[in-house]
RNA sequence: GCCGAAGUGGCGGAACUGGCAGACGCGCCGGACUCAAAAUCCGGUGGGGCUCACCCCCCGUGUGGGUUCGAUUCCCACCUUCGGCACCA
């Protein structure tokens, strides 16, 4: 039973600032009036009115919820979405779900539901939650990629690939984590373990299906030229994985047998101290070298015992170095010397061509092994360019460089001029050239699991690996009952999908059951965006250029090698096969920081997770945008604080009070405002102010997306209208100054808080604030009349004077002195130089 | 080990191209309003010293040096934290 005071507690509480409300009214007209969805260009390719501008933020993977992180993510591409649209720019800012994937699956098997109808329910939440979140999307274009309209074109672009021989099928030792019972990509593999649940993955040879990124290798390098504004950090992680060196390549003939091994060298220069020679246990030669010989035996028990270790203990760099003599020899090019042949697993298959000249004297781990096996160390390049060392006294291999010794007419040459010399010498007499060693592999993307796209392949006895045609597309995922993992594809399971007829020759055949790796699903999904709806083609060439390249594309780091690096090789493919006409994806990039929580990331393990749906519940989603932004610089990591956000609640509620209290006590503005050339006192400090915070929130967003500082800014100006209010509802002109306050502080703080700006817009008397111009900053109002001047005596600061903007350096002196506090320290003294800074300060260096 | 980023009050952070260190916010302290509380509004808040009415002085941006009239900012060396790579020939 209510009492009677409650009735006064109601009427006072309807004008409260109250989130819940204004947010569900405005995000209800932004649904219903589509405002955020844009046209593409027509079919006749007229321009559209505007130049576009195609933000972009990393679409979720929909595993239940959004996360903070999330919230950060899109909260900071719809502030740069909305400024750029109040800019005069066609805003382009679609969204989708990256719904493939081992979560759902998993989910699956524990719950017994279905992946996709997990999937589901977790997208459609949310699309809930971005909606609840008031970010300015065209929704019209939303997709998944999970639905066959969509996996149909990652199929497509497989059959291309296929075409072109950028995807092709091996037997190789892959990385099998036994855990998740499928294979990994490279990429994918962190410090040895599985990059989703750190299990350590074991080599496995199985016949898999892979991208040849490689051969776009140097091209990945050189289009670093062609980002604007990426992160050099992330750069400098692409080019490390790309990892590039140059280096040589080196024929080695085994002695008895017709055999010619090349090996990749970075040090061509130290040929003449190649005492051994080694091969990766996987090398094909390997058995031929044996064969039938009394080494046989045991160089196989090596070969054996070295596929079975795990990755991580491989490769282990400080490991005791283990290794088998085959009995055979080579004869090194250079000087024709014979020098025995290993096996050892510090060599890798993977690397260079899996073959090494080994150089102990100028290789650690070459000389690690020399001394384990007693091998000649043989020094060719001295410090100094003085009388060799002798090998037997060496205590580690030197690998800085110095001048030649030992290696006949090259002695006395810089080893690294001799190197270039050997090369050449080599590529005249056909044992070797200058060659170029990359660190990256070949991109896996056969995965051994259900929820993914099938790899629309058929396999016919007759006619081998055949493509499935196109118009066959797409290859539906079947419905299965077991998602168990097994080591194989659940699909497999399902013979009604696997047995199918050969497309070549009509005769009995069988379906590939792998999936692909749903990296493949997000290396082109910002192409779809562009025409979402086409059930012909991909996506449209003409409208696809109009609206590529991305011109900001926004996500974390963590996807700094792995998604940016597939999504610029895919682009690029479909450059050179003429489906666009550019080469790269994402003009600029801009990583954003984590946000940590009781000093960890936050994690469902861990148990330290904030729940954005409770936040934006208890303070409203203008509250929760704000302080995000407001914690830190965008692309820092954060720690969340509980009660920081109390914070940019207060400050909503203080601009809301404002606000409404200038709506009610005004007039709306005259179309023709005064130009306060006279203005004096509170009302022109408070006019220069308002300018001044216009030109840094403008130029906070528009740079270097420092919305923490903006949002300080703003903060700032709201502080000094509170102070000056009263003083200006006094007056005529006090009141429009006050009602200029009051719009200019709404309009700049819109793009963070939309609802709340769309909501006072509306109540200062105008309309929809998403489509109004930015405020512009006066050149007249930026400078102030007077400022602070600091006087220093010997760089310290001994008295601050007000002095007039336009004072010359002559005027600031004299000032200066003419202080009386400065008078102490100059008194009995002399100005030894006198340092002026106008705009800041004087300096006097006294003696 | 190599490469990259970062170290500023009790806390998150600010300081443009070398020019007032600590903007803005949190927290805390005080005042106003209130019977009271919440909310709100106003003020204070780096440390130390002093003849502590708010005048003044000293110290202070991870550590130690350097350049400069002047350094959070530039240079050298080192320490710590985080991220990436790691037997890649």
């Amino acid at each position: 039973m209510p009492h009677w005071g409650s009735v006064a507690i109601m009427s006072l509480t309807m004008d409260r600032y109250n989130p819940a409300e204004i947010e569900a009214k405005w995000q209800q007209i932004w649904k219903e009036q589509e405002s955020f969805t844009v046209p593409n260009p027509d079919d006749r390719g007229e321009a559209a009115p505007a130049a576009k501008s195609y933000v972009l933020e990393m679409l979720p993977y929909p595993s239940g919820t959004l996360h903070m992180g999330h919230v950060k993510n899109y909260t900071m591409g719809d502030v740069l979405a909305r400024f750029r649209m109040r800019n005069g720019l066609t805003v382009f800012h679609p969204m989708g779900y990256d719904a493939f994937g081992l979560p759902a699956e998993n989910a699956a098997i524990k719950t017994g539901a279905h992946p996709e109808e997990l999937t589901r329910i977790n997208t459609t939440n949310i699309n809930q939650q971005l909606h609840r979140l008031g970010v300015s999307i065209d929704w019209s274009r939303e997709l998944a990629t999970c639905d066959p309209e969509y996996y149909k074109w990652t199929q497509y672009f497989f059959l291309k690939l296929f075409e072109q021989k950028l995807a092709y099928r091996k037997e190789a030792a892959v990385n099998w984590c036994p855990s998740c019972a499928t294979v990994l990509a490279n990429e994918q593999v962190i410090q040895g373990g599985c990059e989703r649940c750190s299990t350590a993955v074991e080599p496995r040879s199985l016949a898999q299906w892979f991208f040849k990124i490689t051969a776009y290798a140097e091209r990945l390098l050189q289009d670093f030229k062609l980002l604007k504004s990426w992160p050099e950090r992330v750069i400098t992680m692409q080019r490390n994985w790309i990892g590039r060196s140059e280096g040589a390549e080196v024929v080695f003939r085994v002695e008895e047998l017709d055999l010619d091994i090349p090996v990749f060298t970075t040090r061509p220069d130290t040929l003449f101290g190649a005492t051994f020679f080694l091969l990766a246990p996987e090398h094909e030669l390997v058995q031929a070298l044996v064969d039938g010989t009394e080494f046989e035996n045991p160089v196989r028990d090596y070969v054996a015992s070295a596929r079975m270790k795990p990755v991580l203990d491989r490769s282990a760099p400080d490991r005791e170095k283990t290794g088998e003599f085959t009995g055979r020899y080579v004869i090194n090019p250079v000087n024709n010397e014979r020098i025995p042949i290993y096996i050892s697993d510090y060599v890798l298959m993977e690397y260079g061509t899996g073959a090494i000249m080994a150089v102990p004297a100028h290789d650690q781990r070459d000389f690690e092994f020399a001394r384990n096996f007693d091998i000649e160390v043989r020094p060719v390049v001295a410090a100094g360019g003085q009388a060799e060392a002798g090998g037997e006294t060496m205590a580690a291999a030197f690998e800085e460089d110095g001048i030649m010794i030992n290696s006949g007419h090259f002695d006395g040459m810089p080893n690294r001029e001799a190197g270039r010399a050997i090369t050449e010498w080599l590529n005249s007499e056909h044992l070797g050239r200058v060659a170029v060693s990359y660190r990256l592999r070949d991109w896996l993307v056969s995965r051994q699991r259900y929820w993914g796209a099938p790899i629309p392949i058929i396999y016919c006895d007759n006619c081998g690996a055949v493509p499935v045609p196109e118009d066959d597309l797409p290859v539906l995922l079947p419905k299965v009952n077991d998602y168990a993992p097994k080591g194989r594809s659940p699909i497999a399971a399902n013979e009604e999908f696997v047995n199918t007829t050969c497309p070549a020759c009509g005769g009995a055949a069988s379906r590939e059951t792998d999936t692909m790796d749903t990296f493949v699903d997000s290396s082109w999904y910002f192409l779809r965006y562009t025409d979402p709806h086409n059930d012909k083609e991909p996506f449209n060439k003409r409208i696809a250029n109009y609206w590529m390249p991305v011109d900001q594309y926004i996500g974390g780091v963590e996807h700094a090698i792995l998604h940016l690096m597939y999504a610029r090789f895919f682009t690029k493919v479909l450059f050179d096969m003429g489906m666009v006409d550019f080469e790269e994806p994402f003009t600029n990039l801009f990583t954003q920081g984590m946000i940590y929580y009781k000093g960890a990331k936050m994690s469902k393990s861990k148990g330290n997770v904030v729940n954005p749906d409770e936040h934006v519940e208890r303070y409203g989603a203008d509250t929760l945008r704000l302080y995000i932004l407001f914690m830190g610089p965008p692309e820092l990591d954060v720690e969340w604080q509980d009660q920081g956000i109390d914070g940019t609640s207060r400050f909503l509620g203080r601009v809301w009070r404002l606000v409404n209290e200038v709506v009610e006590k005004t007039k709306p503005l005259p179309e023709e405002r005064p130009d306060f050339d006279g203005a004096a006192g509170p009302a022109a400090s408070l006019l220069g102010k308002t300018h001044r915070t216009t030109a840094k929130v403008t130029a906070d967003i528009s740079g270097r997306f420092r919305f923490n500082t903006a949002i300080s800014a703003i903060m700032e100006l709201v502080n000094e209208a509170y102070l000056a209010k009263e003083t200006l509802l006094a007056d005529e002109e006090g009141k429009i100054v006050i009602r200029i306050v009051a719009e200019t502080v709404v309009a700049l703080l819109d793009p963070f808080t939309p609802h709340l700006g769309a909501e006072l817009w509306q109540r200062l008397g105008h309309k929809c604030i998403w489509r109004e111009p930015w405020p512009q900053a006066d050149e007249r109002w930026l400078q102030e009349e007077t400022y602070e001047l600091v006087v220093q005596i010997n760089g310290k600061v001994r008295d601050r004077l007000q002095v007039p903007s336009s004072a010359s350096q002559e005027e600031l002196a004299a000032a200066a002195r003419a202080s009386g506090r400065i008078s102490r320290y100059t008194e009995g003294k002399q100005v030894v130089k006198e340092i002026i800074v106008p705009g800041r300060l004087v300096n006097l260096v006294v003696k």
